[in-house]
DNA sequence: AGCACGCCGACT
DNA sequence: GTCGGCGTGCTC
């Protein structure tokens, strides 16, 4: 008898450990070690999906359940990825399952239909019974395939197969059971749109058109929308079934379609063209190049951080690098951030590789696009894999390179269980199959530097600026010497400022508590309490862009109009009800309506005239966004053409992609936008990059805030002038002192490094320690205190018993930065260690026995976590 | 996580 | 007397 030990999928991570189950007698030549494989489990026999760990010819349980199916040969994970997901499940604290599913492609499930075989009298009765050819042809396919399933029939004869099988089955010819086989399931959302026709917005307001109070509850939502909303969305925030949408369609106010997550474009092809096919390298390029093959040829697991400064043709090295790496007969994943998916890099890399077979894994892919995918990648076709964090779970053989472009980048990082690190994953595939991985990036990470700068990894550097592309003069702008806050005279009360003060504070961080600056009056202005984005540096700059038909980009690190609203008479922030964030403030483009957005949960609503809490008319605004800024900007240069990126213009797939294009190719004068402009796009024509606000306060309260800000401040300052011409860049900022700014202008790296590592030692930060957060939330909030005392106090025992000799130091319990998202509580104990085996033991089983055994509250480790 | 088994209050 | 409340414990 053959035992299938198994992991079941979907099992949490308390009774994660291996069941045997017998496999029966049909099913051993489908089943392998690394299937997936459907299986009874628990006392109602529940049929669940597991993963084949191992097989073998004895079992020590007594009474063992059958394997009921092995869907098909493509949901198999190989030996190594199946290795890969024990290393996960210790270092991650997650189940085997969890991590498999990192690995089998989503949208790829498990589904139950009959399959048909030959019966025992079925060839005798066959020659008894008249059959039409169809049926024939079916029988004969039954016959040479043994069990075949009724999606495959279908497949190979049409439709009609089906009948034929079961016409077989009543004439005692085939016989029939039910079966499992592997199913993508194909997915795509409804979105609703409401019409914004001149005729249909007036028919509505003046009563034409008239709707029910819930079907305009959910109008007033659509208006607020910029963008089209999906269905479900909108049904959720409005409170009402599908039907009331779709009555509004049948009055014509708004619109419903279907998106497909299907509509992949040929990104291969974009940027074919963009580039000539060979290239010579300077001289300290193939000195780089050298280095790099030389670790690769060592047949050794190698890593190598490749530093390289903005511009100095890192993508040239590596490309150099893959030729030899594909000549030599191996394969090669290329990792790339989230948001560099559709950029130039990767088309360049699509372009020079098609022909040695290329697969692009992105999250716009389709479940069926995915699978593809996958299959070609199983199948040995492909040569190349290039895909964003998860692509490097790519089941590719015969391995002997990986490239981390833009190392740093924090989308490395899954942000969801489990929630590995891609470089740590690369490390694992490297050391089994002896390649060498290459991490490239300007502003490397600290934890890498500082590996490379020991000895662990090889340092590889490109100093030079290739092409003679220079730096941008960066000018770091005081904004203390502009007006801040201009409002009208007869508005101003003295007692503003105190009740400002503490909001101010709040949003603004270090920089701009001066309340009595921050209200300075202007008699003349014209746009009340209007903040000043554009000091007088940038305006000279951007009117000579304009001026020159040149382009700029323009970085705000806030996404909608204004940052907040405070009642200017109580104090009052606007607050979202689920969350313990204020809400921002968004203006619809087309209607010009106010409303209130929690960037955390997705809650609108309306903008009401009044303060809720005091009653009085006294809502003012304070921050700014990028809407604000793209409408100051068609205010101050109205001939300008500006464009807008953010969260909020790019809801769909490509859209992003569409918006850079457009830009590229010289739609627009101006781009404004969020983090989202930063990142390695190549625009020749731009001259002059602006930050309307550079400073550390981007991201309080971690410890990576410096890093965080110099790397970005690198990335948006590279966006200048990168071909012949130099470009100019200027960075707004309330702290114009601040060494972060001023070694990011200057781009010096290494003094950064020393500063920012000395920081890290003197505190004990990685990569002087290893950081571990438990993570608890609960909608309950008394739930979630008892939740986080009593496993403080079990982690204060292990540590005086069992585990003595596990060092490490414990804080907390915290609330959260945020302490309520989306209506739970969160809090979390960080924990400064050494990630060792006995570290892990020990916060294993304390997880094991409080994952399920906390009430109504879930509990989640994270390894040095992206954000603290 | 599910879903059993199990031991005490309000119903036909 | 039974139906069903959800506390405890197991899942090959």
């Amino acid at each position: 008898m053959l035992y299938a030990s198994v992991r079941i999928l979907n099992a949490p991570y308390n009774i994660d450990k291996s069941y045997d189950y017998h496999v029966p007698l049909h099913l051993e030549d489908r089943i392998s070690e690394g299937s997936i494989v459907v299986v009874p489990f628990g006392g109602g026999n529940k049929t669940r999906n597991a993963l084949v760990e191992k097989l073998k010819t004895d079992t020590q349980v007594k009474q063992t359940k059958p394997v009921l199916g092995v869907p098909g040969k493509y949901l198999f994970i190989k030996k190594e990825l199946l290795e890969l997901c024990k290393f996960m499940s210790e270092h991650l604290f997650c189940s085997v399952g969890d991590a498999a599913r990192c690995i089998i492609p989503s949208g790829v499930g498990v589904g139950s239909v009959p399959f048909y075989y030959l019966g025992e009298n079925g060839e005798e009765n066959a020659a008894k019974a008249s059959l039409n050819q169809v049926s024939k042809n079916v029988l004969e396919y039954i016959i040479r395939n043994g069990r075949v399933s009724e999606s495959e029939l279908k497949s190979h004869f049409g439709v009609g197969a089906v009948q034929c099988a079961k016409a077989l089955v009543g004439l005692g010819i085939c016989e029939t059971e039910n079966g499992y086989e592997c199913r993508v399931n194909t997915k795509s959302e409804r979105y609703a749109e409401a019409v914004f026709d001149e005729e249909v917005l007036s028919s509505v307001s003046d009563g034409k058109i008239s709707l029910t109070p819930k079907q305009k509850v959910v109008y007033e939502l659509l208006l607020q929308y910029e963008s089209p909303c999906p269905l479900s969305e909108l049904t959720q925030a409005a409170g009402v079934g599908a039907s009331v949408i779709s009555e509004l369609s049948k009055k014509g106010v708004c619109r419903i379609f279907d998106v497909e997550y299907d509509r992949s474009e040929d990104v291969l092809g974009v940027y074919e063209s963009d580039y000539e096919k060979d290239f010579t390298l300077s001289d300290e390029q193939s000195e780089a190049l050298r280095r790099l093959s030389e670790l690769y040829y060592s047949e050794k697991p190698e890593a190598a951080l490749l530093w390289g400064v903005t511009g100095s043709g890192k993508t040239n090295v590596i490309l150099k690098l893959i030729d030899k790496v594909i000549a030599d007969g191996k394969t090669v994943i290329v990792l790339v951030p989230e948001i560099a998916l559709t950029s130039q890099t990767v088309g360049r890399f699509a372009a020079r590789y098609k022909k040695e077979g290329i697969a692009l894994l992105h999250s716009a892919l389709s479940a069926g696009e995915r699978m593809d995918a996958w299959k070609r990648i199983n199948e040995g076709e492909v040569k190349i894999v290039i895909g964003t964090r998860s692509a490097v779970f790519a089941p590719i053989d015969n391995l002997g390179l990986i490239v981390m472009d833009e190392e740093h980048d924090s989308s490395f990082k899954s942000d969801r269980s489990p929630k590995y690190h891609a470089r740590e994953i690369a490390k694992f595939r490297c050391v089994f199959n002896n390649a060498l991985l290459v991490m490239a990036s300007a502003t490397p990470s600290i934890e890498s530097f500082y590996k490379a700068k020991s000895g662990k990894y090889s340092l590889v550097t490109l100093r030079e600026r290739f092409a003679g592309a220079e730096l941008p003069t960066v000018d770091i702008y005081d904004m203390k010497s502009e007006p801040y806050y201009v409002m009208p005279e007869d508005e101003y009360k003295p007692e503003d400022d105190a009740a400002l003060t503490s909001e101010a504070e709040m949003f603004e961080g270090g920089g701009v508590v001066d309340v009595k600056g921050l209200l300075r009056r202007e008699k003349s202005a014209e746009d009340s309490a209007i903040p000043l984005m554009i000091g007088k540096k940038l305006k000279e700059e951007i009117q000579g862009v304009l001026d020159r038909k040149e382009q700029a980009i323009l970085f705000i690190n806030r996404r909608g109009y204004r940052a907040f609203a405070t009642c200017r008479s109580c104090g009052y922030v606007f607050t979202c009800p689920n969350c313990s964030v204020s809400m921002t403030h968004h203006k619809n483009r087309r209607t010009g309506q106010s409303h209130m957005v929690c960037h955390y949960c997705g809650y609108t609503e309306k903008l009401p005239q009044e303060c809720p809490r005091c009653k009085k008319e006294k809502i003012m605004f304070m921050g700014s966004g990028t809407q604000l800024l793209e409408e100051t900007l068609s205010k101050d240069f109205p001939s300008a053409r500006v464009l807008r990126m953010d969260a909020d213009t790019t809801t769909f797939k490509f859209s992003h992609d569409k918006i850079l294009r457009e830009f590229r190719e010289g739609a627009a004068d101006i781009l404004v936008g969020t983090q989202m402009v930063a990142k390695g796009h190549d625009f020749p024509n731009v001259s002059l990059v602006g930050v309307v606000l550079a400073d550390t306060s981007l991201y309080v309260n971690d410890f990576r805030a410096n890093e965080k800000t110099f790397s970005l401040l690198t990335q948006v300052l590279g966006r200048a002038g990168r071909k012949e011409k130099t470009g100019r860049a200027v960075l707004q900022t309330y702290s114009p002192g601040n060494e972060v700014l001023e070694l990011a202008a200057k781009q010096d790296y290494e003094r950064f490094y020393d500063m920012e590592t000395a920081f890290r030692r003197s505190s004990v930060f990685p990569p002087y320690c290893d950081i571990v957060t438990l993570s608890f939330s609960s909608e309950v909030e008394t739930d979630l205190l008892n939740a986080v005392k009593i496993f403080g106090a079990e982690l204060d025992s292990l540590a005086k018993s069992e585990y003595q000799d596990v060092k490490f130091i414990l804080y907390g319990p915290f609330r959260n930065e945020i302490y309520k998202i989306a209506g739970r509580y969160r809090m979390r104990y960080i924990i400064k260690c050494r990630d060792s085996a006995r570290l892990r033991a020990m916060l294993s089983s304390l997880l094991k026995k409080y994952a399920a055994g906390l009430k109504n509250v879930t509990l989640s480790a994270d390894v040095n976590p992206a954000n603290l």
